[in-house]
RNA sequence: GGUCCGAUAGCUCAGUCGGUAGAGCAAAUGGCUUUUAACCAUUGGGUCGAAGGUUCGAGUCCUUCUCGGAUCACCA
């Protein structure tokens, strides 16, 4: 194995090198320079953070100082009145230098912060004394305290002791007395005032970033465009904040109406609950291959079937497929289950859990910016898969399509395939959602197949029949009118091995309906991408809903509901299908799924079907993808932005010819 | 996986037509006892992501690779 050295990992420089230095020095002054405690004063009533004391001690100067306009100075009879009040609060506080000492020949200014806050710390060489870190005592030799000032850089960890007052300018700070050295930045902070550019950087090594965006002075552009947007631009702290205040905030929801927190196995013998491909491990002791969940699920339900009428779980997920801004390969749901309650009340609750939760983690408001939107979430919509279709997608004609018959959706299923011909021959290898994100384009292309379906339905009707066997005859093709060309496009895409085996099977092995259902299914995803507003988009098709009952009305449609916001899907909850021997089928009819090709179809799982026969009462339930809400509540458009530690693919440093020929012959 | 964009000092960035590697901050040294992105003076700091190619000469042009971002496809 190869273990890099300590110089290896922190690279010398002149600037890493002369903090090596400092603290050698730092070391024959106070002796330890790693001490294992300091303890704060607790003039504010608890410990007093840098926070605490900021925000104690303004109260205390406001009493005298009115507010000032920017850059002016409080009067002298001011500061006199509000220093006699001040002078007589002794603080002993820590924190790490925010920026680099300001020495002034026998004085010196820096900020310390806590991560949230600053305070100034005035620092004059012959007030100040230093503390030993061995003996904890003050260290009698003279200057020692001014010395180890000296030997101070930006980012390091000090604790001081001193009383409180306000400078010339009006800034609350605190006169030092004693101040002890703590821990050592031993490589330079970032610029004073700039976040970490650096995408890579920031993910990478998001401590960097925490330490940038929590040091960093705001650029007089900055605040002025807040000013101008009102809009504040959350740091990387605040963004993980709100993330915690979001979660609290839902937690607590649930918890005051009776839901019980639980903990499901996240190594599971069978992958399951959600269509998904999981990530594979094994169980040396056990000799078992072990998934990592794709979803809790199905154990939530078992709970159910236990006596547990109100459980939830604040779970992550693990699926083992492409990255995007709005996917990572692990990602938190909280997922919660509700005897005796249906879909509809499941949107009401959840609608109720989610505004409620998104004013805590905002602090009040339910309005937010996003991008160049802004989301409310005092209004949710609801709307029919169909409804939401004919709203949002703005293609009548393509509701007549789908809507119509089922000879219509067979005849659309044609069209498309024949419309994906042209596309093919333009060079451009698409299929039927490869539509691109400019509406313009996306809505020209849904009218042309549109219209195309229009004026050849009858030809359509044949290609349909034709390409539901198998082994669909050039002959009868071309008796019908389709040309070779046409005949070839389709069956090399759609029927021959080397192509997309889904459409295949899609085909071939499934009735119509159920593509039709399926490309419903895509429809709505794609719809999704339009709608802004939170939406609950219902009556989704049952056929790719297994786990969800079907609706009473219409056996056809599951009772489910997706939420969209901002053409994010945010939340999936149906009523949960109870029947054990339904389940059983449609779980089956999933693996069939699975083996004509569709790698992602559900697993079944015999003991949730042994469990459900136990009798589950009727209950409905939701998944909402916390990540994805946040993004939300912290304007962010990459998911990886709302994790801490995002999976990041592993660097490879100083890659040579080498590895350039061998990664070319692979 | 496809397409496009990016990688230059510790950080943020500039680098024109192919012709000596730059600025601000940070760092070092000196000055300055209430500063506000402190200031003044001086100094040091570079594998221009990596490898190869074209050229008298490459940060700049070409090829390949690495990492990242955006976007499309797949998926929540």
């Amino acid at each position: 194995m190869n273990i890099p050295e300590y110089n290896e990992i922190i690279e010398p420089n002149d600037q890493t090198e002369a903090r090596r230095e400092h603290l050698e020095k730092l070391r024959e002054i106070v002796g330890n320079v790693y001490p294992n405690k300091f303890e704060r004063s607790k003039i504010t009533g608890e410990e007093d953070t840098i926070t605490r004391i900021v925000v104690f001690a303004t109260l205390v100067k406001n009493q005298h100082i009115s507010k000032l306009t920017e850059g002016e100075k409080p009067s002298d009879e001011q500061r006199e009145a509000a220093n006699a009040e001040l002078n007589q609060l002794r603080v002993r506080t820590a924190g790490r230098l925010a920026v680099p000492p300001r020495v002034m020949g026998k004085a010196a200014f820096v900020h310390l912060s806590d991560g949230v806050e600053r305070l100034q710390i005035y620092v004059r060489k012959q007030d100040a004394k230093a503390i030993n870190n061995d003996t904890r005592k003050i260290i009698e030799q003279e200057n020692a305290a001014w010395e180890l000032f000296n030997l101070l850089d930006h980012g390091d960890f000090i604790g001081v002791e001193g009383f409180l007052f306000v400078t010339k300018t009006g800034e609350l700070s605190v006169h030092v007395e004693t101040i002890q050295f703590l821990s050592k930045a031993r490589f330079p902070m970032p610029d004073k005032m700039h976040d970490i550019a650096d995408a890579e950087i920031s993910r990478r090594y998001r401590y960097i970033d925490l330490i940038a965006s929590s040091l960093r002075n705001k650029t007089d552009e900055e605040l002025e465009e807040e000013k101008r947007t009102g809009v504040k631009k959350l740091t990387t702290r605040e963004v993980f904040e709100r993330r915690a205040k979001l979660i609290s905030g839902m937690r607590r929801f649930l918890d005051d109406n009776g839901f019980i927190e639980v903990e499901t196995p996240i190594l599971t013998p069978k992958a399951t609950g959600a269509a998904a491909e999981p990530f594979e491990t094994y169980h040396n002791a056990l000799d078992i291959k072990l998934y990592a969940r794709i979803a809790p699920e199905l154990y939530l339900k078992r709970l159910m079937v236990g006596g547990f009428e109100k459980v939830y779980e604040l779970n992550r997920n693990f699926r083992n497929e492409g990255l995007s801004h709005k996917h990572s390969p692990e990602f938190t749901m909280l997922e919660f289950y509700c005897a005796y309650m249906d879909v509809n009340g499941m949107m009401d609750f959840a609608e109720a859990m989610i505004k409620e939760s998104v004013r805590k983690a905002t602090g009040g408001s339910l309005q937010v910016k996003y991008g160049e939107s802004e989301i409310d979430f005092s209004k949710f919509e609801r709307l029919t898969m169909k409804q939401a279709i004919l709203k949002y997608s703005g293609f009548p004609m393509l509701d007549e399509i789908l809507f119509e018959s089922l000879a219509n959706l067979r005849q659309l299923n044609a069209a498309l395939l024949l419309t994906d011909l042209g596309k093919m021959e333009a060079g451009t290898a698409a299929g039927f959602t490869s539509a691109t994100s400019d509406q313009e384009l996306l809505k020209k292309s849904f009218e042309q197949r549109a219209e195309f379906v229009k004026e050849n339905k009858n030809r359509l009707w044949k290609i349909a029949e034709l390409f539901s066997v198998s082994e669909p005859d050039k002959n009868i093709a071309e008796e019908n009118g389709i040309t070779e060309n046409e005949f070839e496009f389709i069956v090399r895409n759609i029927i021959s091995e080397e192509n997309d085996e889904r459409k295949k099977a899609y085909i071939i092995e499934k009735s119509f309906e159920d593509y039709a259902e399926n490309i419903l299914g895509k429809i709505i995803q794609q719809t999704g991408k339009t709608i802004m507003k939170p939406t609950f988009i219902t009556d989704y098709p049952k056929s790719i809903s297994p786990l969800s009952k079907a609706s009473p009305e219409n056996p056809n449609v599951a009772e489910r509901f997706e939420l969209f916001i901002c053409g994010m899907e945010c939340a999936n909850g149906f009523s949960e299908l109870n029947d054990p021997q339904e389940q059983y089928e449609r779980l089956i009819d999933q693996m069939k799924e699975r083996e004509t090709g569709d790698e992602e179809a559900m697993v079944l799982d015999e003991d949730y079907i042994r469990a459900l026969s136990y009798g589950m009462p009727p209950a409905a339930g939701i998944g909402i993808g916390i990540d994805r809400l946040v993004m939300l509540l912290t304007n962010k458009h990459s998911i990886r932005d709302v994790i801490l530690f995002p999976h990041m693919r592993p660097e490879k440093k100083n890659s040579t010819a080498d590895d350039a020929k061998n990664a070319e012959e692979i």
